[in-house]
DNA sequence: TCTGGGGTCCTACAGCAA
DNA sequence: TCTGTTGCTGTAGGACCC
């Protein structure tokens, strides 16, 4: 999908449309998610910290992102890609590897073309958004002509071009190499694709070590086996905050790694698992960032004993200077097993002499952030939908001082009026983003 | 001007056992 | 019996991806 965020986001508010839209954390620690191409005009790309972006486009429009809406668009096409094949392997909400020729879809150049046209085309009429498509034989390839495609395009790489294509590409071209790669290869006279193959397969592993080394070699001589994976199984569950503001308080710190650890455990239960590794994040205020995990006898779900290992884990961290980051996660993941956890939670209270308050875990976060931001402390939140008793349908376009601006439309309305209200008035209140694309009678869907 | 969140994979090293 | 090798596990960190 191009521009996936920022596209649905226009797609969604017509006064948007042909503007410059950014997308990511608003929060001073924030950084871009995704921007509009009207925006990359200015310079602004994903990654970047807002602070820049709005300091190179002033006048953009600048949103939160809302996950639930994209992931339905997302589930959409991921939808239509089944129907080309049973191997589809989503790498994002807006990307995926299909393997046509598995599912008799496409069997040569030809017809691979016509079901790459066939899928945009329905991309459009589902989801009213636009997405490329790369052809090739290779997952490498595929994505490099996909990224070649976009916006809105469709790109073949016909075999036995591939080399000739590849050679003058940048290193950074190849998957796997970024930043650091790529200035290790830049300093041994490495820029293309081409010279990857002229240094040879040796070199190359004596630069970046074994497996790297050999596989970038494969992937610069356009070798790449390997296969589409329609199911992978997840191997670890995390969760971490960025504060707005370093924190130094011991206790605070403390505090808020047991709210990690609890909401990670949500995670990991609501998708049946459990794990036996508990590890614990913490980025310093000068951004150095330090892992410390501990394994236990067996898998557990137990909040009270991920809680627990991640404050044992904390007594070894030196937080003086402040955290700006805390992470709590679990690894080494297997299926959900009783008798485990009732073995490890009677040891944790055990060692640890039951010292843990319960109050922390009832009041952690069941509502997810943006939710509670709205309903709580009916703060609204800049680009969630509202709907208002007497002008219907809109957004937030901002807030503050007691006020709330509201813009009054719809996917398939004219650009709206806005209207300020106070932040209390009754007949404000959040709602639900609508459909993109009118419902008609086959393909149902819900946004 | 500062640098998100959720992941995956690789490497290096220490300790231990065969 | 001592020593060196090998392989596995746990731990920590780094690079990369979207």
């Amino acid at each position: 999908m191009d521009a996936f965020y920022a596209s649905a986001e226009q797609a969604s508010k017509p006064s948007l449309r042909g503007k410059a839209v950014v997308v990511g954390g608003l929060g001073p620690r924030g950084v871009v998610a995704t921007a509009s191409y009207e925006a990359r005009v200015f310079g602004v790309h994903s990654a970047m910290p807002m602070g820049q972006a709005r300091r190179l486009a002033p006048n953009a429009a600048y949103l939160v992102p809302r996950f639930g809406f994209y992931k339905a668009i997302s589930e959409q096409v991921m939808g239509l890609l089944r129907e080309l094949s049973p191997l589809v392997e989503p790498l994002s909400l807006d990307e995926a590897f299909v393997d046509l020729e598995a599912g008799g879809a496409a069997w040569d150049d030809a017809s691979a073309r016509l079901v790459g046209a066939r899928l945009r085309g329905d991309i459009r009429a589902v989801t009213g958004l636009t997405g490329s498509v790369g052809l090739a034989a290779s997952k490498m390839l595929a994505k490099i002509a996909s990224e070649q495609a976009k916006p809105d395009g469709l790109v073949v790489i016909e075999p036995g071009t591939e080399r000739a294509l590849l050679g003058p590409l940048s290193v950074r071209t190849l998957p796997g190499v970024g930043p650091a790669t790529g200035d290790h290869l830049r300093r041994a006279g490495i820029h293309t694709v081409d010279e990857i193959v002229e240094a040879g397969e040796d070199e190359l592993v004596r630069l970046l070590g074994k497996a790297h080394g050999h596989g970038l070699y494969a992937m610069a001589l356009a070798r790449d086996e390997r296969a589409v994976v329609a199911e992978r199984e997840a191997k670890s569950v995390s969760v971490e905050d960025t504060y707005d503001v370093d924190i130094h308080d011991r206790v605070r710190v403390g505090l808020e790694v047991q709210r990690l650890a609890d909401r990670c455990v949500r995670r990991l239960r609501g998708a049946g698992l459990s794990g036996r590794t508990i590890v614990l994040k913490v980025r310093r205020y000068d951004f150095s960032t330090l892992t410390r995990s501990e394994t236990l006898r067996g898998p557990t779900d137990d909040p009270a004993v991920v809680r627990e290992a991640a404050l044992r884990l904390l007594e070894g961290v030196d937080s003086t200077g402040g955290v700006r980051l805390l992470g709590v996660g679990v690894t080494g993941l297997a299926d959900f097993t009783q008798e485990d956890l009732f073995a490890q939670a009677a040891e944790a209270a055990g060692a640890a002499g039951e010292g843990v308050d319960h109050a922390v875990e009832q009041a952690a976060d069941d509502v997810p952030a943006e939710e509670r931001d709205v309903l709580v402390e009916r703060r609204w939140v800049a680009g969630h939908d509202v709907r208002h008793a007497q002008y219907g349908h809109g957004w937030v376009q901002g807030s503050g001082l007691g006020r709330v601006t509201v813009r009054f439309e719809t996917p398939d309305s004219e650009p709206g009026r806005v209207r300020t209200f106070l932040v209390d008035d009754p007949a404000l209140e959040s709602a639900d983003p609508l459909p993109l694309v009118e419902v008609t009678g086959a393909r149902p869907h819900r946004l």
